[in-house]
DNA sequence: CACACGTGGCT
DNA sequence: TAGCCAAGTGT
């Protein structure tokens, strides 16, 4: 296996299949990379596009977002899932805006201290935003990699070897690294997918261990499966979020307990732990009886 | 560190 | 179709 062979195929295969996304842009500037990352986490590209937009509008820059109150951000982050990102997007801003300028900070040890941002964000901003050269590793990278290096049919746990398995493939020079980590994530994300992989357009298929060795069955252990959505606290909480997203005035507790509960519940008791988990996450706030967005 | 955290698309 | 999966993070 030739790190400079695959490398070196993967960005020409980036330069020519790459999907033309606006946070990819030459003239996008910082911010627009970090809103695009937090709106990313966990959520396809296709969901994210239209709303990322309406953001960078609105709010081009971190002071404009960071003047608003949160609900706002939570309210324009619509239904893009985690409203709580939303939340922690606008934190973010408010401590750039306050601490560093209003401008992203460029190094991952400040991109860290940020609210939101982790180990995954922090790089990926680092790298597509600032072109420094660091192994940027997400769920799409960690299969490419399981499958081509380790010839496995599924990454495992995430763990600090990602990072070095990374390293080991990335380019010296500083720009070609930073398409490389782009080009791991599309490759993952486009062709080299979770279900149904499509090795027919993979620019590395010569060089991959889990195709070379007839596509094993091997795929380590994985996560406990995760518990069922239907009648969870999580879709109680959407119910609510949904509820006070349209409304621009306070609505009634005992209003919003009620309507949390439409629709089903698991127990008596869920429409009530749902909304006070909301409130200890910051996400609803009450006052004098009636509830809202922060 | 295992777990909770939304929503929607795909097979 | 019920379950898997998706550019993770904070606690």
């Amino acid at each position: 296996m030739d790190a400079r062979q695959i490398s070196e195929a993967m960005n020409a295969w980036y330069a020519r299949a790459a999907r033309d996304l606006p946070w990819r842009s030459p003239d996008i500037d910082p911010w627009g990379v970090l809103v695009s990352e937090f709106m990313l986490q966990q959520t396809q590209v296709d969901r994210v596009l239209p709303r990322w937009l309406e953001w960078m509008e609105r709010w081009p820059r971190p002071s404009a977002l960071a003047a608003e109150e949160a609900g706002e951000a939570v309210r324009a982050w619509g239904r893009l899932g985690y409203p709580r990102r939303a939340l922690w997007l606008h934190r973010a801003a408010v401590e750039i805006a306050e601490r560093h300028g209003d401008r992203v900070p460029s190094d991952i040890d400040g991109l860290l201290a940020l609210t939101g941002i982790g180990p995954y964000t922090a790089r990926a901003v680092a790298a597509f935003a600032f072109g420094d050269r660091h192994p940027v590793v997400d769920t799409n990278t960690r299969r490419v990699i399981a499958r081509l290096v380790h010839g496995r049919a599924a990454a495992g746990m995430p763990s600090p070897r990602d990072l070095a398995d990374m390293e080991a493939l990335l380019p010296e020079d500083t720009r070609e690294a930073a398409v490389f980590n782009a080009a791991a994530m599309e490759l993952g994300a486009t062709v080299c997918t979770a279900r149904a992989p499509r090795c027919a357009e993979c620019p590395v298929a010569q060089w991959c261990e889990w195709r070379g060795a007839g596509y094993p069955d091997n795929a380590p252990q994985k996560r406990p499966r995760q518990a069922r959505f239907e009648g969870s606290d999580r879709q109680v909480r959407g119910r609510i979020m949904a509820l006070l997203r349209g409304a621009r005035d306070p609505i009634a507790v005992d209003e919003v307990i009620a309507a949390a509960g439409e629709g089903g519940v698991r127990d008596a008791a869920q429409p009530r732990r749902a909304y006070d988990s909301l409130i200890a996450d910051g996400l609803v706030v009450e006052f004098e009886g009636a509830a809202r967005l922060p």
